[in-house]
DNA sequence: AAGGATTCCAACCGCATGTCA
DNA sequence: GTGACATGCGGTTGGAATCCT
């Protein structure tokens, strides 16, 4: 079974370029196989990225140039980070989206190794879904609050904690990402200045739920290595193909703007101004009240829920 | 154990914009 | 200036995996 089957070869698509239509005979859709892979991995190895429609005809793929762009950019490329979500980076997530909104390429940018598609779908099945559940707009006053004042000092503790006693560690990129040089450093003069932390408007989201955060990434427990009994046919959710397969070494980040997970200064400047978090809230007494905040990589979604109950 | 519900995410679509002849 | 084609972006879909009853 497959998207493929599903799909079929349908060549109805209004989107596709001429050229892609003109290649429209027998294209492929659905999941990319080994062979594929391999076949793109390759020929980008060799002559590099972009005109991904001659590209995909000269390295003998029966995809449209679309299709062999995403694949590359989504899953093939060397710098692709795979794995869980750091509280950093939910963090990130959170304030770059209260800024942009949706320009996930954008938010993508200041993410090294995470994708847009990636940013794009955490948003959407955590975030959105919280909201739902607050039965309230992902972008109404009332979520923004919420998010501003309980879910962001929650993450925020969470980090500090982590880097207080690194054998729980919750920071996979502090390990991952090992970025050489000129990583944007936000000093403390960001603090309350609205420059990242606490924009004036407010955070619009993260997963508080952070179910899945509390791993050290490795290939082995990266979300993307899992279920592998498919893999002889159909590799796209499930091989690991940037470690195991290909052996190229991940993120190697070279964006010289980008949040560096577990920088100091970066931390230090998420601490809220003072007094911020300070609205009657007594967030370890709420945790307490509502069975903690594991830190053992349970899904405390519904916790946080609870907490919504003290807060409205 | 079974099956229904939910979650996650790869891949697709449609549109906007960029590039070039 | 214009049209053809390439690229990039955000939104959506659907199926595998996982969770729940």
């Amino acid at each position: 079974m497959s998207m493929m089957d599903v799909k079929g070869n349908s060549n109805s698509s209004s989107s596709t370029t001429q050229s892609d239509e003109e290649m429209m005979g027998d294209l492929r859709r659905g999941p990319w196989t080994v062979e594929e892979d391999f076949k793109l991995i390759n020929y980008i190895a060799t002559h590099g990225e972009g005109r991904w429609n001659s590209l995909a005809r000269c390295a003998g793929l029966k995809r449209t140039g679309k299709s062999c762009r995403l694949r590359w950019l989504n899953y093939l490329r060397p710098d692709v980070r795979r794995g869980n979500i750091t509280l950093e980076e939910q963090l990130m997530i959170l304030e770059l989206h209260s800024r942009w909104g949706n320009r996930w390429s954008k938010i993508a940018q200041h993410l090294p190794g995470r994708t847009d598609n990636e940013i794009k779908n955490y948003w959407r099945t955590r975030v959105q879904k919280h909201a739902k559940q607050l039965k309230c707009d992902v972008n109404s006053k009332q979520f923004k609050d919420t998010m501003r004042y309980l879910w962001m000092p929650r993450l925020i503790e969470r980090i500090q904690a982590a880097a207080a006693s690194p054998a729980t560690s919750v920071s996979p990129a502090a390990t991952v990402s090992a970025p050489a040089n000129n990583q944007h450093s936000i000093s403390n003069s960001d603090v309350g200045t609205g420059n990242l932390v606490m924009a004036p408007h407010g955070i619009n989201g993260n997963d508080f739920g952070v179910s899945h955060v509390t791993q050290s990434y490795t290939p082995e427990n990266s979300s993307t290595a899992a279920s592998s009994d498919s893999f002889a046919t159909q590799v796209s959710p499930v091989s690991d193909l940037t470690t195991d397969y290909y052996n190229i070494p991940i993120n190697r980040n070279t964006n010289p703007d980008y949040f560096q997970a577990g920088q100091v200064g970066y931390l230090e400047s998420m601490i809220s101004p003072p007094g911020i978090f300070n609205h009657g809230l007594d967030f370890q007494a709420m945790e307490h009240s509502n069975n903690q905040w594991p830190m053992d990589g349970g899904d405390t979604s519904d916790n946080m829920w609870n907490l919504e109950d003290i807060w409205f």
